[in-house]
DNA sequence: TCATCTTTGTGCACGCGTTCACAAAGGCAT
DNA sequence: ATGCCTTTGTGAACGCGTGCACAAAGATGA
């Protein structure tokens, strides 16, 4: 579930919230488009609008790093990019390894965002036999036997799980039993894993059906408007009110 | 052109709250697991227990649906299916395109995911006129001279961006001028759209990060039980702790 | 019919995250 | 120096989401 609850009552001051900790690396990536373009200062509010974010947001979570901003100036844009690096642990090099080369795993494999961030493909993992030894994206694929000591050699700590579904909590023990304590799935399943161990979990399918639920209401107040009912009739309790909201939205953020 | 700075009051879409609406594909695949197990009736707490969440959590977001569960029983699994499906506007066929057909576009048009919960892959569409004709997963690239005419004759209304990250805001608003209100975008780029188009965004590389910051700390928390400092922990390290962790489970895409 | 037992539905309290609004800080020109 | 102007950093208010705890609902069996 999501950051918990009564969690540890110490490190209060080094306690970023885990909304600031999400959006870091939003703005590490303007920042780093800035750097790029050899802008020496932001403010919050041109940094703000390019990271598509509030600047009092922005403001607040930077307050969370600390006080790097001058007063009437704004940000230092390379000495942010570090201070942003630093905290998010991009300073070093993350090993990491792609557990099902399919599709999926092999686009993951070939993407070139993996690299330029401080991540290294270290290895690539598949159950398929037929597959052993064949390179992708220039890196050989190694079979599942191998997991555990290619997990241990690279001292890799994160692992990509781009297997079928049904196959993701096995390969999620597997690489928890080898070492690995942050997990990215791709696979559409609750994983279960212990305490201590992060999981990230991204799902087209669910994106989707988000989307339609929003395309759906998009189109029943449209139809509402004009006196039609497009919906189905409900059964129970049957709540005849449509809201007509005058929203024109967005933003959800979602739980575990 | 409008960057959407205005702060809506939050969507309150028909009363259920977007934290919801975010979890009801979780409880629809767990109940289309059960389902396909002839299983009658769930209670809250076995269902909760599947779909990884809490279960006075499950029952209050069902509660927002209306009241579809017996006392004393649990709810009914087929019933339960269809009044999520239908709120999730499943209950009809949402065509979606796909938009640049690369590595990523590729595996997303092999995946059979989209057809299995009522989207179906209306087009396949890259700029590149090499691959215009040549069939990808069954479905010939169109060229990105027919969109408009693609979005208009199918009537699409969710489009998937997965081009490079400088085409992203373009495509976008060729997407839109033609119809498009819905836009998973997996380019990493903040995409600027007109109030009333939704925007969610997948993006690889800024789940890593978050991963990445995690395991920093994680490994700080180890160090600092040694006397170490609690700033930046040069090496990462060594065996895996299990120690307590954050959580257990997080999410990982974001509205735009 | 009535008692018992299970499980729902929700009132309530709490904490996190967001946003506003503004005082203080600092640069800069005079 | 002094005053002006810009922008930060944050106190405070507010709303959303979460989870506890429990009364009410309803099934089941005697
Ligand atoms: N392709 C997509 O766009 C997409 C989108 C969303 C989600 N997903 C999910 O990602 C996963 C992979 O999708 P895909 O399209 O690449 O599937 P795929 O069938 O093309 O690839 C799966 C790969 O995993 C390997 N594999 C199977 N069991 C394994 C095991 N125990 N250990 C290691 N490797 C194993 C298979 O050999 C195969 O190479 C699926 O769970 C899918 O639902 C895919
Ligand atoms: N591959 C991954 O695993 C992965 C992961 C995360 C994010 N991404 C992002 O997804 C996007 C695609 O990644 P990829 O690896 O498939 O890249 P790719 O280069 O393999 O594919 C991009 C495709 O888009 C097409 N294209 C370019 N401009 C276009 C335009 N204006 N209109 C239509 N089509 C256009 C190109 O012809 C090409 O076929 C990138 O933005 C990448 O950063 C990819």
């Amino acid at each position: 579930m999501a950051t918990g609850r009564n969690h540890r009552p110490a490190t209060r001051s080094r306690g970023i919230p885990e909304a600031t900790v999400a959006r870091l690396p939003l703005y590490l990536r303007a920042l780093t488009a800035l750097s790029e373009r050899s802008v020496p200062t932001v403010s919050s509010e041109e940094l703000a609008a390019a990271a598509g974010v509030n600047s009092a947001k922005l403001r607040k979570d930077f307050s969370y790093l600390g006080s790097y901003g001058t007063r009437g100036v704004g940000y230092d844009v390379e000495y942010l990019v570090y201070q942003i690096s630093r905290e998010l642990g991009l300073t070093q090099d993350w090993p990491v390894v792609i557990v099902g080369i399919g599709n999926l795993g092999a686009a993951l494999a070939n993407y070139g965002g993996f690299a330029s961030r401080g991540f290294r493909v270290a290895a690539l993992i598949d159950a398929d036999p037929a597959m052993a030894g064949k390179p992708v994206a220039g890196i050989p694929v190694q079979h599942t036997d191998e997991l555990e000591k290619i997990i241990k050699d690279n001292g890799v700590s994160i692992g990509v799980i781009a297997t079928p579904a049904g196959a993701a909590q096995q390969v999620s023990e597997r690489l928890i039993a080898a070492g690995v304590t942050s997990i990215l799935n791709f696979a559409p399943t609750v994983l279960s894993v212990p305490e201590g161990v992060d999981v990230r979990k991204v799902d087209l399918s669910i994106e989707l059906q988000i989307l339609a639920f929003h395309e759906q209401r998009k189109a029943g107040e449209e139809a509402a408007a004009s006196g039609a009912d497009v919906t189905p009739p409900p059964l129970r309790g049957g709540p005849a009110a449509n809201r007509k909201g005058p929203d024109g939205d967005v933003p959800a953020v979602m739980p575990a």
